[in-house]
Order: C-alpha cells, then structure tokens, then sequence
DNA sequence: GTCTATATCGGGATAGAC
DNA sequence: GTCTATCCCGATATAGAC
C-alpha cells in the first residue's frame, strides 16, 4: 500500500518530464525511472501516457482554482484583478512547471486535453471576463477585450519563465547576454498592465 | 530538375506539420504525403527530419531579417522600434506559422536547433537592445530591460496567434465565448506597450 | 530525381509471476 | 502493488531499381 507514494512520484517526474518535452517527446520509460519505479506502475496506476498527462495538468491547475476561489471575499473587481495576477505570477515564479506546460498545450491547440481540462483553463478566462464585466457594469472600467486584456496582463510573465532555457541557448550562440528581470520588475509590469487596461483612454491629442 | 519545385513544397508542408504537431510530433510520412511527394525526396534534399526543421525556421526567419535590415534607414530610435514590432505584428499575422514555431523553440529550449538558427533568433534581441541602448545613450529613453521591453510588447501578439485552436478548444468545452481581438486593436496594444516602456515614470502620488 | 520495398529500432503497452 | 520479459506497431531512414 505504497501506492499513493508511487503515484506521487511518478507525477511528479512526469510532470518534469512532460514539461521539459512535451506529450509527444516525453518518453514513459524516462518518466519510470526519473521517479524511481516500475515502467509498468504507469499504466497500473493511470491507464495509459494520456491519462497519466492528464492527472499531471489537473494537479497543476488546482492551486491556481483554489486561488480563484479565495478571491470570493474582495468585492472590488479591480482589487480582485490586482490579487488574481499577482498571485498567479508569484505561483509561475514558485513552480515553473505550471506556465510551461500551459503553453506547451496553448501551442498544442488543446489537442492533448481532455474536456475536463479543457474546463478546467476555462476557468480562468471566465473568471477574467467576469470580473471585467462586473466592473464595466458597475461604471467603473471601459468596454474591454477580455483576451486581449488577459493577454496584456499575462503573456510577458508566461514567456519570461518558459523561455530560461531558450534564452541561454541563443544568447550563447550570439556571444551576447541580458539580464534577467527581477520577479519585482515583472510584478510592477503586471500592476501597470492591469492598470492600462482598465483605464478609459484619453484622447490623444493630434 | 522540377528538384527545386519538390523542395518548396516539401519545405510548405513541413512548415505546416511542424507547426502543427512539434518536432517530436510531427511525422516525416505526413510531410511527404501533404507535400504530394515521395518521402524519400525528404532525405535527398535535406538528409534527414532535424535538418528539414532547421530548414523550415530559417525560411521563416528570412523575412524577418529583411525587415530589420529595412530599417536602416530610420535613424530615430523610437520610430524604428514602433516600425520594427508593427512590421513584426503585421507579419505574424499574415503567416503565422512563424509565431508558433518561435513559441515552440522557446519552448522547446532551442534543443531543437543548430547554433545558425540560434543566431538567427539572436538577431531580433541584439537589435531591440541595441536600439533601446541608443536611445538611453542620447538621453531619450530611461534605462530599461531590453527583456521585459520586448515581451511586454510582443508577447501579447505571440500568444494571441499561436493561441486560436486552444481557445476554441477550451472556449467549446466550457460553453463560454470571447470575441477574438482584431488586429487594429493588437497593434494599439504594442504602440502603448512601447510608449509605456520607453517613457520615463512619474512618481505614483501615495 | 523519383519511386518501391524494406531494414531497423525505439517506445507504448501488456502478460503473467510473485 | 511491484517486477521481468516481451509483444508489436509505428516511425525514421536506406537500398537499389528506374
């Protein structure tokens, strides 16, 4: 009845795995002995490589819900806004694994997920476009793109902790280098992006 | 000799796989069958699947290297930056392709690529540092992370076109919907973007 | 340059003992 | 629940005729 420690194991190097490779490159025996187990647990346990994916992306995106729902008690759509990244982005910064797998099945199109998955993404927009909707109806933001605004806010600290890798390998190649931003500088971006978002622009004057 | 015609369109099809299903995803016998040509005809024109991939990014590149080199001729380093990302956007919209292959290397930490692709990706952030240091240099610009410059402008863009499968997927298994942003709107967004970075902050009164 | 046929092997999955 | 041994398909790559 060392079951539950396996299963955890195995989760937890095949999520490294998964993130490090995607679906289709990670390879099984990989995920077994990263996790110090038997190949054959994997399918004992989840089935097959697809549902074993599956468990890993629904364990990822559970802190994210039980964030969202502990934004119930702030009344002020913009304050909850505020609360929602920011935390969102403390949590990619604490576990990288979280915004690289979410891109890996952006770009993947949704094929590798299952509906219940696929809700469980969902949340997060709906959440967005909620809040957004109760502070326009409220007076107190503008007409806004949900996405777009969404995109505005998240993208850049998405792409910061997904592209570590790829950053060392091409400044190498180019004999060139950047600092990388401080969790700070990006925080203050995320404030700043929230705050563009919901301010009714200006005329510009010509 | 229709040997250069074969290569074209061996070179579109595999854009197309690739983009699709990654490196690791994508299938050499799916290449040839899209292309209409013989899978063989794969490895005599380019000897073997990783170097078909290396093939397809620098095509892609290409492009975006003449646009860079077009804006030689802009000497004030605020409008070539505008020029450079409206011009990148206007063109990632066109072939998008090229943003969803630029995500999967990041994601993929440039394993995928020999070090004259590398080079090629190098090129786009040596010219946004370059730049930006040209206009701290002469005092019109505050000091500033070439990094998070650049991702906050583009990486907007980025997901919002590698992106569109996912959303339908996800938008279709939680009964939701959002309006997709036009590209009117996503070209305000990296105008703002670059005036906020570039603009020197005023002390927030507390 | 183009095709068919095939070698070769990696990797997902399972059978069955313990 | 855990392990070993193995099946077998699918996928890259090549040989060799035309």
């Amino acid at each position: 009845m060392a079951s539950d420690e396996t299963r955890e194991k195995l989760l937890k190097a095949a999520t490294e795995v998964f993130v490090e490779t995607g679906f289709s490159g990670a390879r099984v025996d990989e995920i077994a002995r990263k996790a110090g187990a038997n190949k054959a647990m994997i399918y004992y346990h989840f089935g097959d490589k697809a549902a074993l994916y599956q468990a890993v992306l629904l364990r990822l995106m559970g802190p994210v819900h039980e964030h969202i729902d502990a934004l119930d008690g702030e009344r002020d759509p913009r304050r909850r806004l505020r609360a929602f990244y920011r935390g969102l982005v403390e949590r990619f910064h604490a576990r990288p694994a979280l915004p690289k797998l979410m891109l890996r099945e952006i770009l993947a199109g949704g094929r590798n997920m299952e509906a219940e998955t696929a809700r469980a993404f969902a949340r997060i927009l709906a959440f967005v476009a909620a809040t957004l909707e109760e502070g326009e109806a409220a007076g107190r933001f503008p007409a806004t793109s949900p996405l777009l605004f969404h995109l505005a806010v998240l993208a850049p600290a998405l792409l910061l902790f997904a592209g570590g890798d790829f950053r060392a390998r091409v400044t190498s190649a180019a004999a060139i280098s950047f600092p990388t931003p401080k969790l700070e500088a990006l925080l203050k971006h995320v404030d700043a992006a929230i705050e563009r978002g919901l301010v009714t622009p200006k005329r510009r004057r010509s």
